[in-house]
DNA sequence: TGACAACTACGTACATAGTACGTCGTATGC
DNA sequence: GCATACGACGTACTATGTACGTAGTTGTCA
C-alpha cells in the first residue's frame, strides 16, 4: 500500500520529482468544496482539477478521511490571530468574528470538522492563542481549555443556524413541499400552540445586523466566565 | 418513480396487503445502526433484516435520506417529557439528561440529525415542551426558540465529545499512532506552552461523575438565559 | 362472477464512489 | 552508467443508491 510521503520536509531521494504537494491536493479539494459543495469532493474531481490521474493522489494522501482532515487544517490556517489586547472579552469577540467569517467562507466546515481532527499547527494555534487571552480571567488551565471548547461549539452552532436560514433548500423541491405540507397539517391540529406562535412571531433573522451576534456572544461569555460569583469559589 | 404510500392512515385500496409498514422499515434501520453503526445501514441490510427484496423498500420510503429522517424521528419518540415543575432550570436539566441518554443509546443521532429534519410530531413535541418550560423566563417566543436550538446543539456537542472519548479509535490504529506522534513532535517544539500545560494538568474526564454534565449545562444556561439583568430590559 | 386496474414485490442493471494492485518510466546515488 | 527507489496512473473490484420493467395479488365494478 502506498503511504503518504515519508516526511514533508525530508530531502528528496530518487525518482521523478512529485508534480504537486500534499497541500496542493488539500487546496484543490477546498476549492471544489467551496464552489460545488463538499459532496462534490471526490478523488476523481480533485485529480481532474490538478490534471493528474486519480490514483496519483494516493501518493500524497493515504485516504479520503485524511484529505478531509487536511481540508479542515488548511481552512484553519486562514484564521488571523492579532496580538492580544489584554481585554479578554474584546479579544474573544474578535476571535468569534474571525471564526464566524471563516465558517461562512467555508460552510462545509460545520459539517466536516470533528474532534477526531488531528491537532496540527493550524488547529492548535487558535487554541494556544485563546488560552493566553483567557489567562487574566484567573481560570485554571484545564477550565480555560473547556471554556474554549464550549466557545468554539457555540460559535459553530450559531453559524449552523445562520447557514440553515440562509441556504435553505430550494423551497419548491419535492421533499421541501411535502415537509411544508405535513408541518402545516400538524400545526393546524392545534397541538403545538407555542411553536406555532413562535414561528408566527419570528422575523426572518438578519444575520448581518451588527448587534445580533455580539449580543448572543456576550450572553454566552457571561455564562462561561462571567463575573465569578461567590458560589464558584468552592 | 414509486412514491411512498399515499397516506399512512388512508383506507387500503387494491392489490396485495403490504407486508410491513414504513415504521417497520425505520425501526429495522435503527436496530442496525444501534448494533453495527450507521454506515451499515444500507438498503440491502435493511431489506435482509425485514426478509424482503431490496427494491421493495421503495414502496415504503422514497429514498435513503427519508429513511434517515424516519430513523431520527423514531428515536425522538423515545424522549420522555414529564410534566413541567415550574422550575425552568430544573426542567431543562431534566430534558438535557433525557436527550443525553438518548444520544448515548443511539450514537448515530449526533451525526445524522440536522436542521433539514422534517418537523414531525416526535420532533416537535420536545420543542413545544421546552417552549412552555421557558415561558417563565420572560423571553419572547422567537428568542426562546433560538435558545432551545442552541441548547439542543450544545447537548449534542457535549455528547459528541463524550462519544469521542469513549469510543476513541483503537489507539493503535495506524492513523491514531501517526496523529499522536505528530502531536508529540509539535508539543516538543515548545511553540504551544499553554496548551501543553493545560493538557498536562488535565485529569482524564469522568463523564459519569454527577457534577460534570450539569455543571457544564449551568454554565451554558447562564449564558443563554441567565439572570435577566437591567441591560436586557431595553 | 369475471375482468380490469391499482398496488405490492423484486430481479436486473447502471452510475458513482473509494481504493487495491501492478506496470512503467524517470531521476538520483553509487 | 546502471540499479533502484519512487512518482504516475490504467485497470479493475467492491459497495452503494436507485431507475426500470415485470410479475403476481386483490379489491372493485360491470
Amino acid at each position: 500500500m502506498p503511504v503518504a510521503r515519508p516526511a514533508d520536509g525530508a530531502p528528496r531521494r530518487r525518482g521523478p520529482r512529485p508534480r504537486h504537494t500534499r497541500q496542493d491536493v488539500a487546496l484543490a479539494a477546498v476549492a471544489i468544496a467551496d464552489a460545488d459543495g463538499v459532496d462534490k469532493v471526490t478523488f476523481r474531481a480533485v485529480a481532474a482539477r490538478l490534471g493528474v490521474g486519480v490514483m496519483s493522489l494516493y501518493n500524497y494522501v493515504p485516504d479520503k478521511q485524511a484529505l478531509v482532515y487536511d481540508m479542515v487544517a488548511e481552512a484553519a490556517a486562514e484564521l488571523r490571530l492579532p496580538e492580544p489586547t489584554g481585554d479578554w472579552r474584546a479579544d474573544m469577540h474578535g476571535l468569534a468574528r474571525e471564526q464566524r467569517a471563516l465558517l461562512h467562507r467555508h460552510p462545509w466546515l460545520v459539517t466536516e470538522s470533528s474532534h477526531l481532527q488531528p491537532l496540527g499547527p493550524t488547529v492548535l494555534a487558535p487554541i494556544e492563542w485563546a488560552l493566553g487571552v483567557l489567562e487574566p480571567t484567573g481560570l485554571p488551565a484545564p477550565e480555560r481549555l473547556e471554556t474554549i471548547a464550549l466557545f468554539n461549539w457555540f460559535v459553530g452552532d450559531v453559524v449552523r443556524g445562520e447557514l440553515a436560514a440562509r441556504a435553505a433548500p430550494p423551497p419548491d423541491s419535492e421533499r421541501a413541499v411535502a415537509q411544508a405540507r405535513q408541518l402545516g397539517e400538524l400545526l393546524a391540529t392545534g397541538r403545538y400552540p407555542r411553536f406555532a406562535a413562535a414561528v408566527a412571531q419570528s422575523r426572518p433573522p438578519d444575520p448581518d445586523a451588527p448587534p445580533y451576534f455580539d449580543r448572543l456572544l456576550d450572553r454566552i461569555l457571561d455564562g462561561l466566565i462571567g463575573v465569578r460569583t461567590a458560589e464558584d469559589a468552592g
